[in-house]
RNA sequence: GCUUCUGUGGCUCAAUGGCAGAGCAUCUCACUCGUAAUGAGAAGGUUGUCAGUUCGAUUCUGACCAGAAGCUCCA
């Protein structure tokens, strides 16, 4: 085992290690509990798990048992040897494992059936494989939780459940891995976020329905004010419109069709003989009602849309979490209507700007990009248009990605009902993943709509439209950089500066003198001239994450000075108040993190 | 929506089929202090909500509401 292939820190090693890892899970099971059945088991990102179906629930006892029987196996050494069968004899072999059958039913005639046998213990699988139980050290097992998983992941089949689990070599490098978990959930911002008041949510107002506290509110405040300058810059023209319509607009729309489910309906739905309404899911009808207000001309092309624009949903009572994934939201909204021929150089620079929004938020760093295909496949009539429109709608905007070096992965069926997307994905404490930015081609709506533009040689043609946002959703983007910054934003989107502290009482007018000065300047400044003990005020700041402390006491009085302390801990000394806002200011235009 | 788990003052957590307790935070008073918890006191609760079992329920049961992880879905 000396080659390098087979070191930990080659994936496939990792991934095979892993595997067979959820075959001794599923062994240990079997050998405790027979009545369980295999569902399947296969190594992920982090670790490996495997589906069961089995009439009682994996508490943590149980699931200690089960690591307990898998240090056994591995101490064991059963030899794991691979072995191939004629169908008819694959099928007798797993014939008390009804998920197996039915994997072993749907594999394609004539492909070979293999098999991994270890000890007593035998499973359907590919592989491949570790030679033996001996290989996976016992100690550095660790199941982690149990849940719930629709067997072939979806949900109109049973659910069965799973066990996750992860392992490594050594022990140290699980408890490594174990703390560092530990270390993740702390930036939770689901937590962080509700302990530093930026959100708090209330039973009485309902599921996916936070509450903005004053921080919370004031860094999405100061984010949309970039936001919306900086689209004014690329030309954007910003709209406002309505949070709601007639059903009539979203039948003509398609999300009548499409998304119903996903929306807030105000009345009746089925009922004609009276006004519906809806909230809007989407801004993209609204919008298209400015382009709409006359006649347009190739001339007004490119028409770039902005808006900061609140949306509504009606998400799955068990999806909301956080601010990630709630029922109100704000997004940077655009829509821009183009000529063909302006497809590439648009979609380049709503990249650009994505791009630079989420550098300079200091997430661009941690962001992938994925490609969202529609799935030709698709039975549920998910999508609009022909075969036609969406493979020409994927081959541009491949070409379009390709061109700008864009690196990707591609999600079948990830698309929207209009067209394909470029998703830009950031990923939680937990490892799960959202999608953080969007940019969209739709060759089809505005023909829907009835957008045209006179071309140059007088003819009415159909623009293309693209989708997109600059920073996504605001709730998201911040529980993101909450988590990014474990709670300590930089300096120029910080809620609170600056908090200015007097030592003594003979301190306090000179506290507020200094503070008024600094908020004149435009700082977000915070006055503590309590009673507490210095050392409780700046234990209190450091908590809530202030980034610069003013500590005033008699010196600075007579020498006109600041004392300045970072966060960090770190010191300034003593300076001018001129020289500390200058200081200031440099951070908060450079946008420096 | 599904699986599993959780719900006791603003927060962290005790306790119990028979008067609900502590620390932090808050307020008051004292202290006026130079870098991670100054001292004393006060106030704060229909134990998520509604039913049921019981002489008696915060505790047991059920439904609902809300929160967590995962699944499914999505910005």
């Amino acid at each position: 085992m000396s080659d390098n292939k087979f070191t930990f820190e080659n994936p496939e090693f990792r991934r095979t290690y892993w595997h067979s890892c959820s075959h001794v899970l599923a062994q240990a099971v079997k050998r405790l509990y027979p009545e369980v059945k295999l569902a399947i088991g296969p190594a992920i990102d982090e670790g490996f798990y495997y589906d069961l179906d089995s009439p009682f629930s994996f508490t943590p006892d149980v699931l200690e048992k089960v690591e307990a029987e898998m240090k056994k196996i591995c101490k064991e050494k059963l030899k794991i040897e691979r072995f191939e069968l004629p169908r008819a004899e694959a099928l007798e072999l797993m014939k008390d494992e009804p998920y197996k059958v039915e994997l072993i039913n749907d594999l394609p005639e004539g492909e070979a059936i293999s098999f991994y046998k270890q000890g007593e213990f035998t499973d359907l699988c590919a592989g491949p494989h570790l030679d033996s139980t001996g290989r996976i050290k016992g100690n550095a097992v660790k199941l982690t939780s149990a849940t719930g998983a629709y067997w072939r992941g979806d949900e109109h089949n049973k659910m069965l459940q799973r066990i996750y689990g992860i392992a490594f070599p050594k022990k140290d490098q699980l408890d490594a891995w174990l703390k560092e978990k530990e270390e993740a959930k702390k930036r939770d911002h689901n937590r962080l976020g509700r302990e530093l008041e930026y959100f708090n949510t209330v039973d009485v107002i309902g599921q996916g329905l936070p509450i903005l506290l004053p921080k919370g509110a004031r860094v999405i405040q100061l984010l949309q004010r970039w936001v919306e300058d900086l689209e004014q810059e690329h030309g954007y023209l910003l709209t406002k419109t309505p949070l709601m319509a007639k059903r009539e607009l979203y039948k003509l729309s398609g999300h009548w069709d499409h998304y119903l489910d996903g929306m807030f309906v105000l009345g009746d739905p089925e009922d004609y003989s009276k006004d519906c309404f809806a909230l809007r899911p989407m801004t993209c009808p609204f919008q298209y009602q400015v382009y709409l207000n006359r006649a347009r001309s190739y001339r007004d092309l490119p028409m770039r849309l902005g808006e900061t624009s609140t949306l509504f949903r009606n998400e799955d009572s068990g999806e909301m979490h956080g601010l990630i994934r709630v029922r109100q939201f704000t997004i940077s909204e655009g829509h821009l209507v183009l000529r063909p021929d302006q497809l590439e150089e648009e979609f380049k620079d709503c990249l650009d700007l994505a791009k630079y929004v989420l550098d300079t938020v200091g997430l661009l760093d941690k962001c992938t990009f994925r490609f969202s295909q529609w799935d030709p496949a698709n039975p549920n009539n998910k999508y609009e248009g022909t075969a036609e429109q969406w493979e020409e709608a994927q081959r541009v905007m491949a070409q379009i990605l390709d061109d700008l070096g864009v690196e990707y992965d591609i999600g079948i069926d990830e698309a929207a009902f209009y067209g394909p997307k470029l998703d830009i994905q950031y990923k939680n404490v937990y490892g799960k993943e959202d999608t953080l930015v969007t940019i969209q081609i739709d060759m089809l709506l505005a023909q829907r709509y009835g957008m045209v533009y006179t071309d140059k040689d007088g003819e009415k043609k159909t623009p293309y439209i693209i989708h997109r946002t600059s920073l996504g959703c605001y709730e998201r983007t911040l529980a993101y950089l909450i988590e990014t910054y474990a709670g300590a934003l930089p300096t120029w989107m910080a809620p609170e500066q600056v908090r200015v502290l007097s030592i003594t009482d003979r301190a306090a007018d000179y506290a507020y003198e200094v503070a008024n000065g600094l908020k004149k300047q435009g700082f977000r400044v915070e006055v503590d001239t309590s009673s507490n003990t210095l050392r409780y005020k700046i234990r209190a700041a450091q908590t809530e994450k202030v980034p610069y402390m003013i500590i005033l006491g008699d010196k600075d009085m007579e020498n006109h000075t600041v004392s300045v302390r970072c966060r960090s801990g770190e010191d300034l000394g003593a300076m001018s108040f001129e020289d500390f806002a200058a200081r200031l200011k440099t951070e908060v235009d450079t946008k420096a993190r």
